[in-house]
DNA sequence: TCATAAGCGAGACGGTACGTCGTGTCTTACG
DNA sequence: CGTAAGACACGACGTACCGTCTCGCTTATGA
């Protein structure tokens, strides 16, 4: 009953080479920012040139756009701790952890947005959303679960914990800590999902 | 050598002619963008020279800062609208208005910050602080009025109101809109600041 | 890095472009002058760029410095009027004519001499000694023919013609004529020449 | 019967705070050439400001000019060795002995000429006639000791002797020695103006 | 003796060119 | 045919210098 498909997921969206290029490319985002990277670089040290990553990333905010998708890519499930304050809390983890390593590669990322509206989709449809999808499930099985109700599930949830996580590292120059997260999860979003609630 | 103040910390930060240049400055950024901006630009637009820009910052990107910090100095004190929930709303509408103006500018300026420490603290001094400012304010008006215990103000409160905001602006594509920012204030800050109180 | 050959004694010097962009060097110079020269002029008008100029003169003093040997190029055989006098008046009215054209670009390109040991030394090879040959040619067959002894050809007679008319052109405001030169043959270099000889 | 006027001479052309000013522009020229030579570093090294400066010289390039007449001001009168030929030795000399040290600056100065015929003059005048003046007595003084007939009296010997130490200094790299005048006074002066004679 | 003006230092300013660098397009030669 | 190599046009960057200008300060004179 088994295909020959490699993965059974989505279209492999980019063949090895490419993604090697996206490898480099992201690396050395990571190394130098946005704007001390060059596309020559990046084709010099992946031993390519460029007008092979032209022909494959229109402009180089592509390609960063690119990069950044394919190297912030999370395949991973959402997680099922039990208890809806414990997956809140590995949620806020794990994005905390992700985003440190790359708050100068989002920051370039966000300046593209600007750019074209196309970008934004991609990147809403690409980043936010696949974060959104866990973060849903989440609620979704505490609310089976019975911990809270199903009326107090508002869209707005996600986008609060995702700003208070952007926003301490992209904005302020104070990136959140395991302790801080702790708060937020404990003093915030438990209270608001639990209020109307007897404790 | 050259005197680039900007964060000496002393009174009149800029004389009437560094504010004009500024005034360009966040005109044109408005109009173009981060990188369709050009010293050069703002020069012939406010009659001056690339000399005379650069003689007061020391690069275009903190040209951008200074005249994004600038054109977005909110000396207002805070709302006094005699209740906590119409003080937040307050503070969320305003900030809401204000960053719908310069989200493509923060966008850039956000780049800027991975640039060298001295940037991100010279914004988090003058833009973040300025604007926490505010939100203490209103918290501490409402435990005097006894609204909400002292307890359960902890600093996150704030960066969760900002980090929502920016998040919507800068990050996903969806702007918050009045009815969301009421949703937030009543379903999730509210909560919080009321928790452990019998309505 | 860069390879600006220039000086590397290879046979082709400059390809074909790069003889029109020297032309149109040479062109504007004489229009304009050395300092009203820009090297952005010169490729614009060469439908070039500033990048394609630096990458093959790394300078503008050595952009001119080649366009004026270039322009100043005297491929031409030494002058055979079957006479010594002939051939003496001959070279000093080419000379004459050729230096007229090129007067300020020669006073340019004279103040980059001291820039660099290097360019004085390629002016003296590219310029001087080109123009020495023929002169010493002329010599030659005076001697061959039995005009003069080859005793009284020292080195200072090229240096002395060159001189005069230089000094001439460039120091003193008084270009020379055809008179002049007559004179100079007639007075000075014929009566050096053929002394200790009965007329 | 002498008056108070404490130089009998032409009026003092520059004050004392002047002539010091050229001697710093003199020496900062020889040391830097011309175009590394800035009008602000004289008018610091002398502790004096760019505004002084341009009150005296309406430009670098006459600033540059009237240090360089300065600097070489030849009041010495002619030389009187008492024959011919030595005299001329010694105005060779000289010469070579004074544009050696002035080599570079005279470059410059020649490259101003062509920026206006006003300046050319005052070159000619100020520089040129002066020296020619010497030259004249000397031929003057022989003739009238009957060393030479008034007839061989041309212009051109000037411009030649001239124009040899120009051409050797300023255009080849090879300066003139005391051995290449002597050489050039006994092989070519000497016979012109003794040609027509029985030695 | 004090005030008013002229000259000076300091240095900001508008302007212009320099030389560098990066993008995105294009051509050439190789495999 | 796709690719590596790299030249090219374009255009912005940040620097340097010119020549003009406005400031205060000092100094030299006139009431």
């Amino acid at each position: 009953m088994s295909t020959h498909r490699e993965s059974t997921g989505a279209k492999p969206r980019w063949n090895e080479r490419e993604a090697e290029l996206l490898a480099v490319t992201l690396r050395l985002l990571q190394e130098n920012g946005y704007d001390r990277l060059t596309v020559e670089a990046v084709a010099t040290e992946a031993r390519s040139s460029k007008a092979t990553m032209y022909r494959r990333w229109p402009s180089k905010e592509r390609l960063v756009l690119a990069a950044f998708i394919e190297g912030t890519n999370c395949s991973e499930v959402a997680p099922r701790t039990g208890s809806l304050r414990g997956d809140l809390l590995h949620i806020g983890t794990v994005i905390c952890e992700q985003s440190s390593e790359h708050a100068s590669t989002m920051r370039a990322v966000l300046m593209e947005l600007d750019r074209s509206p196309e970008l934004a989709e991609a990147f809403e449809t690409e980043f936010v959303l696949q974060r959104r999808k866990v973060f849903d499930e989440v609620l979704s099985a505490a609310v089976e679960r019975g911990e809270i109700d199903a009326a107090v599930v508002t869209g707005e949830l996600h986008d609060l914990l995702a700003g208070y996580l952007v926003f301490r590292f992209l904005v302020s120059g104070r990136p959140p800590t395991k302790k801080t997260v702790v708060s937020l999860v404990d003093d915030v979003l438990m209270p608001s999902l639990t209020r109307n609630r007897r404790s």
